[in-house]
Parts: structure tokens; C-alpha cells; sequence
DNA sequence: TGAATATTTAATAGACCTATTAAATATGGA
DNA sequence: TCCATATTTAATAGGTCTATTAAATATTCA
């Protein structure tokens, strides 16, 4: 071992993989390399975590649950429901921000191996059902009040997830094809968090 | 050869191909598989295109350009521009549902295989500069006058495209996480469709 | 028909990948 | 210290994949 003498091996498999993963993909991703870029032996990532796909499970299902239980936390309930909303529309842009690949290699992973779906489904599973029923209680208060016109918690949830998801997912693209600078992306990304929030606020008018 | 016989062999692998990498990928395709799938001897597969990535690199390029081509097709000039807007978004949502997993197989190669991106760059150079001018002049008028609020020709098809490309690279999510019939996401994104639509006309008011 | 060319096949080189094994080395506690 | 256990290594089996080659077969056309 080279470098991450220092601390736990198994520790550094699983940072190393996280980034290669997230990187690249399952497929792309060789034990070999992960165990050249944390600079051990490649039969230690098999020691510890026995297959490749033990180990992006492990890694996988983890990342997930954290993104979810980062997102669930709850905010002040006592505010206006459009506050809120803007609240957990930029709560969900920041969480992406940090977690800028995530949403990608659960596409990948759910494309191009849907065997796999189990294990994702099972990672997804933490997401309560009680959030969609909750959200709907608060829209119907919100449509017989007339503040809002009539829509679904899934319609909403959909246009909210899409908004913010395509940013991240789209990088290369704009990287690639219409040859962002870093800057340029940043500055694209910031902007579109408010006007991804307005647009939902306004498709939201009665 | 057992399938195809009848047919073109290089056409054939065209096809077959084309299928396969839609499905899995490129890291997922092998082209054994390919010959499998067509019926034929895997040596062939490099006999008509002589490696695997140019192979793909002939198919997506002809799959990207007539998807653009067929987005380019000018509509009726002589319509309001909300009637235009509407009609045109409407068209984007026809043609990805009928290349539904295009935009995954763009994202994918693109993220995994950033190398890939000068040969993505010439596929989607297709795309006229002229377009964004265009509209951006359109959009304009529309502003001076009043009709709508001030946003860039960009902001606007960001917009568009993640509103809509979501509802197909999400699919695998649709099935696997909520257990989505094939008649669920059916009747969700033909009502996305409109939808879509109206969030897109509705963020636009001045 | 028969020669030139095109297509197809079987075989295989060469690379790399996952996973396992046995042996070597390090570590911690009696 | 010394033994038991944990960690790490080198070596390799067994598989698959891309790409090439030479030989076999089919097709074309003079």
C-alpha cells in the first residue's frame, strides 16, 4: 500500500469506489483499478467486499439512503405552503449540487442492467410513502382554498425532480457540446435555481 | 447465417446494433452478442465495420442527425408564436417517444467515455446555430410587445427539453421503483405531454 | 464456365477481468 | 515473546472480449 497507509483499507476501497463509480459506472469500473487508485492489491477489494457487485451495492445503497434521509429532514412547518415549497425546491438543487452524479448512476445502473432494479428499489424503498400522502393533504388544502389549481403530488414531484435533475445530468453536454467553462456551468446553474423555481410557483397559479 | 439471410448482412448488423446499444450501452453491448442476435459469425461484425467503436460511432451519428433533422422541420411560419411554441414542444415529445432511449444512450456515452465527446460534438453539429438565433429574435418581439416575460431562447428550451426527456430517461424508475404497468406510463406521459405544455406557455407569462 | 471478388466461417492471439488460493507479513493480546 | 488472527501479496484459474488471420464458400460477370 502507498497512499491511505494512514487509515482503515477497507475505508479507502469503498471512497475510491464511490468516486470511480459515480465516475464511470458499474461496467466501466475495473476492481483492478479501484485497487491501483487506492494503491493496494487487487485481491483486497475481494477480500473485503468479496464481488465487484457486493461491493457497489454496499456503496450504492448507502449513497442513496443518505440523499433521501438529507432530503426528508423537515423544515418549518409552520410557513406558507408556497414558501415551502421554494424551500424544498432549492433544498433538493442543493442536495443535487453535492451530489452531482448520484441521479446518473441510478439511470445507468437501472438501464443498462435491470437485474439490479432489486437492490435499487430496495435503497429506494426509503423514501416513505407518507411523503406523497402528506404533500397531497397539503395540496387539496391548498386547491379548495383556491391558492392552487388542481394537481397531483406525483405531477408536481415530477416537474420539481426534472427541473433540477436535467442540470446535473446534462453537464457533459454542456461541457462537451456547447463548451461550458466551469464557469459558464456554474453560473448557468445557480440562475436556473430560481428560475426553476418560479416556473413551478407559476404552473402552480390557479 | 440463420435470420436475415433474405437481407442486406451489413444492414442487418446496423439494426441489430442499434437495438442493443439503445438497450445496454456500448460497455454493455458486446459484439458477439451482435452476431448472436443477427444470426451471423462474430468475425463479421468487424468485417463490415472493423471495430466496435467505429461501429457505434457510424450508427449513433445516423441516429442523432435524423433526429435533429427531423426536430429542424420547419412548422407552419405564420401561426402566433404561443400556437408555434405549443406546436413545437408537442413535436419534441412525438419524436423522443419515438426514440425513446436516444437521449439515455447520448448521456451514457458521454458520461462514461468523455472521449467519445468530439465524435458526439460532430453528431450533434448538426443542429443548426441559426436555431437558438432564431429564436431568439422571436422571442424578442414577443418580449417588446409585452406578451411574455423577458427569458433567453436557452433558458426556454432548457426548460422544454428536461420536461420532457425526463419522462423517458426515467422510465426504468417508473417500472422498477413504482411498478408502473406498461399502461401506468402510457397514460402518465401522454398527460405529461400536456401537461408539459401549459408549465412551459405558463412560465412565460408576463 | 471459370476466374476474380465478396462474404462467411473457424480458430486463435492477446488482452484484460473477476474471483480464488496459498503463502507471506503484520498486529494484538496472553 | 509467541501464538492466533487479520491483513496483504503474488500467482493464477477460468472466463470473456476484441480483433485478426487464413481458409472455405458464395457471388458476379466476362
Amino acid at each position: 500500500m502507498d497512499i491511505n497507509k494512514d487509515q482503515n483499507t477497507e475505508q479507502a476501497i469503498l471512497e475510491v469506489a464511490e468516486k470511480l463509480f459515480l465516475d464511470k459506472g458499474f461496467a466501466m469500473t475495473t476492481t483492478t483499478e479501484i485497487a491501483k487508485a487506492v494503491g493496494c492489491n487487487q485481491a483486497l477489494v475481494h477480500y473485503y467486499f468479496r464481488t465487484k457487485e457486493k461491493l457497489f451495492t454496499t456503496i450504492f445503497e448507502h449513497k442513496a439512503k443518505l440523499f433521501i434521509s438529507q432530503f426528508i429532514k423537515v423544515s418549518d412547518e409552520n410557513i406558507p405552503f408556497m414558501d415551502k415549497l421554494k424551500q424544498k425546491v432549492e433544498a433538493h438543487f442543493d442536495l443535487l449540487k453535492e451530489n452531482p452524479k448520484l441521479p446518473f448512476l441510478l439511470f445507468n445502473e437501472l438501464t443498462t442492467n435491470p437485474e439490479r432494479a432489486k437492490s435499487i428499489k430496495e435503497a429506494l424503498s426509503y423514501i416513505p410513502k407518507t411523503i406523497f400522502t402528506k404533500l397531497n393533504e397539503e395540496l387539496k388544502v391548498e386547491i379548495e382554498n383556491g391558492r392552487i389549481r388542481p394537481i397531483s403530488a406525483f405531477d408536481l414531484v415530477y416537474t420539481i425532480v426534472s427541473l433540477n435533475v436535467m442540470l446535473f445530468i446534462a453537464k457533459p453536454i454542456f461541457d462537451a457540446v456547447l463548451d461550458f467553462s466551469p464557469q459558464d456551468y456554474s453560473d448557468f446553474i445557480e440562475r436556473r435555481k430560481h428560475e426553476n423555481v418560479k416556473i413551478i410557483i407559476e404552473s402552480l397559479k390557479p
